[in-house]
DNA sequence: CGCGGTCTTTGAGCCAACGCAAACGAACCC
DNA sequence: GGGTTCGTTTGCGTTGGCTCAAAGACCGCG
């Protein structure tokens, strides 16, 4: 139990608060480790638990109306799973699984709940993440909306740069496992289309991939890709 | 000033909170009134504001990288413009332009910050409105990234249905002006496209539409084209 | 080491949606 | 009442991205 205290109390989430209210937060976690492509919980189920990425990588996906399934977000560590369904009861909106080993900090929402009627500054950082969230989303949706389907790639990839990004020696490595499919859903495209651009980028020397693997060679090309007002369609 | 007291109290936002902060509330505000393509606020100006829209209907646009600008939501009588912006100082993630004559509540973020200070209440209420805004966000961003254009915008006029409906003879009438730009903005297409899909669903008889006017007179049918597995391709 | 499953690549064909251009029509303003 | 503006319609050509099919690479496992 000691284990996520130290865990959770380096987290920048909860960098606001004073020790006390860290360290009750703390205490009322337990732990949860998942191997990849379990699931954590299912669209539509009643939301039980409040969930804290402390390691590892989430996705949170929902299958709409039709066709494949959509990734709404992947969730990093120090990040929260719905944590909007938190703050009263009600139902899973998106489907969550591990991409990789993960460990979670879990909290019943019921004692969720209470701890933050307890102590009231914890909302107000709870409204900033959700804030947070809410303007990641529009601006995901900007994207989709508005660019084709390279840039679209090009901005995923570049966020997930920034945050999964690990420095090595031929460029920086996105630091856990991504199938092509799953950058597919993540753009709203096919997992063809998505195989096509990123061996084009691959030849280039922009990138290198491998099985669910992505090394990133040349971000200021990949950045230059994803503002560029027309489309490069060399080969 | 007894006139927006009078029409926040109303307002389901505020129904959880007790009539003494719904009066405290009501009585920091200011009005303002807005024309037809006014702006409330400029996508990266400060946010120095909160506003409430009280009647008429404000679109929350935002540029982005390329191409014209998409609409992130249209703000309906009862709801915040950008309620996030107002959690700490910040600047605005959107541009805010009244679609028709409109009244905003208005608070400076300074003292609405102070007044959610003292009563803490509110934040639990805001943090709520804030997840609302987030599902509904994640509920656009899946339909637009897994389904076809018609699709989308028969699911964008239902959305309309239900939040700006007003019943008539004929059917049930979009209570606001829209054009077709517009949907074409709220969809992630292009102007021609909308209107050939309506004009196509006029001519069945699903609706009818004038300048910047809606009429959707057959919903059951229109609820079957947003979900329907098969895109129907008839004339 | 060989087998099966998963992930990726590539080709060929097609169609929905886009871009542009131009005409049309309704509302508004002088 | 006539002109101007703004919104809508329609045609036509182009194409980006999807679909389907099939082969290829890589991994883990027994």
């Amino acid at each position: 139990m000691s284990i996520d205290r130290d865990l959770l109390l380096g987290l920048s989430v909860f960098a606001d608060l004073p020790f006390s209210e860290q360290h009750a937060l703390a205490a009322a976690a337990s732990l949860r480790s998942l191997q990849a492509n379990e699931a954590v919980f299912v669209h539509g189920e009643p939301a039980t638990d409040l969930c804290l990425v402390l390691s590892g990588r989430v996705k949170l996906t929902q299958s709409g109306w039709a066709r494949d399934p959509v990734i709404l977000r992947i969730v990093h560590p120090g990040e929260f799973l719905e944590l909007g369904r938190s703050l009263r009861p009600s139902r899973h909106g998106a489907t969550a699984t591990a991409l990789c080993g993960a460990v979670l900090a879990v909290w019943p929402t019921q004692v969720w709940r209470s701890l933050v009627r307890e102590m009231p500054a914890i909302m107000t950082c709870l409204a900033q993440l959700l804030e947070q969230e809410l303007s990641d989303a529009q601006g995901r949706f900007v994207e989709i909306a508005s660019l084709d389907v390279p840039r679209r790639i090009a901005h995923a990839l570049l966020r997930l740069v920034n945050q999964a990004g690990r420095k090595e020696a031929a460029g920086i490595r996105i630091d856990f496992p991504l199938s092509q499919q799953d950058l597919a859903a993540l753009t709203g495209t096919t997992l063809f289309t998505v195989s096509r651009i990123l061996t084009r980028w691959e030849r280039r020397g922009l990138l290198a991939g491998g099985r669910r693997t992505l090394l990133v060679r040349d971000i200021p090309a990949l950045t230059n890709l994803a503002t560029a007002a027309e489309t490069d369609r060399s080969a």
